[in-house]
DNA sequence: TTATTATTAGAGTCATTACTCTAAAGGTCA
DNA sequence: TGACCTTTAGAGTAATGACTCTAATAATAA
């Protein structure tokens, strides 16, 4: 693998194992044994490191995000997308965690995620009046609208949680099952919408999932 | 007021505007004219100011959830959880926002915010609960449980999510409206659940507040 | 008044960190 | 082979930031 790939993967590996603010440029050199000189001839500077990994993502969601226009859309669906969503939230997850602070430094950044953030919300609501038409949900314009923004901040906003709230020796052991706990959430959140003859089906298929945040030791019952 | 006091109410308002991250023990200092030398007389190091200031939160989070034994739940008593709450938020928004980062280096703090989080989602629960006892939610346990996480987490998460996704110029002017738009957010994944009779009312109430986030030009209609 | 304690100033230290600079090594093509 | 471009090493720098130390000054008590 090329150097320059190397020190985007070995970066995004330490981001989110650490946190992007506990990471420097002279640990990324010296986890991959080169020198700082070398990591500074591919990359401008460290905000380029972590522009180039946003990019990465930003594609990624993009992909999963997509609406077919060609058929309706199916519980099935609904799944798949929050899965490859979770998964991708879980890839980069150093992300969202400090975002804030990584687009407090960097404009550029900051307006491609705006408009990146616009474009999903977006897509989180076509989904959800494309469920309506599929006449699986009942719910007005005002309600999807809503519940496309909820789901948004609960999605991005899912490991930043269990990251404060649970704590974990193994994170990687561990993920799936708060991967799906996450998945469990927001079928909790869109289950009021759902017509009485499809509670059934999505029950069964969160049923599937295996796990609901409750049997998580650390929830009061 | 004494010094302690003062680096304590100075660092509150630093760490708000300009993050954690962004502001050192000599900016403090320097905004206060005082010395270093002083401002760590006072205190031990950075983390003892963010603990200090942690407890006043925490405290004040515990008055404002607090569930009345000696009557029933009404809507209006929704309104103010939320409301104060969110004001809570507010003021302390840098410790959500840089929550991650200031638990994985203050174990003592980790351990506090834990069993905090757990009394306040029980809190949260109760108040679900007794809003079902009287008569105005219609939703089983499993409903109310996710539920009362769902907004935990979304109330958490509100100002970070706001921070990262609207460009605010006077971040004082706007907050209150961005505040209602919170409120609006809760609002709207409870109403599912409001039976019938209690939505009018409700509604009437959401309006009064002003302010949905459909009004704010940054989001796709 | 005097002894003692609490508070403050401010220069200074030590570790960290993003980043630079120069020179060397490796690869490629005529 | 030799010229040239790409990649790399690694020492070094300048800035920063958390924190320390000493001595001076106020406040208080005896």
């Amino acid at each position: 693998m090329k150097t320059r790939d190397r020190i985007i993967q070995a970066s995004l590996e330490m981001f989110n194992e650490q946190g992007e603010r506990n990471v420097t440029t002279n640990h990324i050199a010296a986890a991959l044994s080169i020198s700082p000189g070398n990591l500074y001839y591919h990359f401008k500077n460290k905000q380029q490191i972590i522009y180039d990994i946003y990019l990465i993502y930003e594609k990624r969601v993009d992909v999963n995000l997509q609406v077919p226009t060609d058929r309706v859309l199916t519980i099935n669906d609904k799944l798949t997308y929050l899965q490859s969503i979770f998964q991708g939230l879980w890839d980069f997850r150093f992300l969202h965690r400090d975002l804030q602070h990584l687009l407090q430094n960097d404009e550029e950044l900051h307006k491609r995620y705006n408009i990146f953030f616009k474009r999903c919300l977006k897509s989180t609501q076509d989904i959800y009046f494309g469920l309506r038409e599929s006449g699986m949900l009942n719910a007005n314009d005002a309600d999807l609208r809503a519940l496309a923004l909820n789901t948004w901040i609960l999605v991005t906003s899912w490991f930043g949680f269990i990251h404060s709230n649970l704590l974990i020796e193994n994170e990687q052991e561990e993920s799936r099952e708060l991967l799906n706990a996450g998945i469990y959430q927001i079928f909790a959140m869109e289950r009021p919408f759902l017509k009485e003859e499809f509670r059934g089906p999505v029950a069964k298929l969160v049923e599937q999932l295996g796990l609901s945040l409750d049997q998580l030791s650390v929830l009061p019952s």
